[in-house]
DNA sequence: TTGACATGCAACCATTCAGTTGCATATTCG
DNA sequence: CGAATATGCAACTGAATGGTTGCATGTCAA
C-alpha cells in the first residue's frame, strides 16, 4: 500500500509506467534511453516499481524485459479509494450543505494569522 | 497528481484521512491526541494533505476544523488508474498468454546473476 | 486585562533519497 | 577465447524529509 503510493508519487516512475503501458517488454537500456538520467538512476526507479509490484520483469538472456502490472492499482481503487468513492456523494452533499447553508456557519470564517 | 500520491504514501497521513473519513471537523489538537508524534509533526502532515487538496480546513474562532476532501482521489481513479483499469483485462490476458504459452518463451528464464 | 488554549513559524537534526560514478558479473557474437 | 553489450552492486554526495524544540501570534474566558 505504502509502496504503491510511494512508487506512484514520482513523475519519472509514472512516465516509466506510461511507456510500459504503451509498449511492454522494454529493456532497462531501452527505458533509460529517453530518460534524463543515468541508466543506474532508471534502474533504481524500476526497482522501486518492482518492489511495489507495479512492474514485472522477465529475463530473456542478458535482456531484462519489463511489463506493467496493473493489479496493485486495482487494489488501491478497491481497498482505499473505493470507500471514499462510496462516501463521495454524501461528502459532497455535506460539503455543499456546510458551504451553502449559513445557518451553521455563523461562527466560521474568522480571519486569522496570515 | 504527484502531490496526491505523495500525500497518500505515508501511513500517518492515511490514518489522518481515515479519522477524518469517520468523523469530519476534527481540530489539529484532536487529531494530534492519538498520534505518536508532536502536534507540530501532525501539523506538518496535515499541511501536506491540504497542499494535495485531500483535506480542507475551516476556521472556527481559534479552532481549525478539518474535513476530508475525496475529490482528488476521484481524479486519480479517472485520470490515472482508469486507463490501466481499462487495459487490465487485456493486460491480464496478455500476461496469461505469455506465462502459459511456451511458444514464445523458449529463450526466456535463463538464470542470471543472483 | 490577564491567563489559558489553539495554532503557526522557524531553526535544527538525523535519516532517507535521488542520482552519479566506478566496478563486477553474465550473456552474446565473432 | 576475447570483445562488446546488458545488467547489477556498492559507495558516495547534495538535497529533501520527518520529527523535535522553542517561541510568537491570535482567540476565548474570567
Amino acid at each position: 500500500m505504502t509502496d504503491v503510493f510511494h512508487a506512484l508519487a514520482d513523475p519519472t516512475r509514472r512516465a516509466l509506467l506510461d511507456r510500459l503501458f504503451l509498449k511492454g517488454g522494454l529493456t532497462l537500456s531501452e527505458l533509460a534511453e529517453g530518460a534524463p538520467m543515468t541508466r543506474q538512476g532508471v534502474a533504481k526507479h524500476i526497482a522501486i516499481l518492482e518492489a511495489a509490484n507495479l512492474v514485472t520483469a522477465e529475463w530473456e538472456g542478458r535482456n531484462k524485459r519489463h511489463f506493467l502490472n496493473p493489479v496493485p492499482l486495482t487494489g488501491i481503487v478497491h481497498r482505499w479509494v473505493g470507500k471514499f468513492e462510496d462516501a463521495r456523494l454524501d461528502a459532497l452533499a455535506e460539503f455543499k450543505t456546510r458551504l451553502e447553508d449559513p445557518t451553521d456557519m455563523d461562527k466560521k470564517d474568522t480571519k486569522r494569522n496570515g
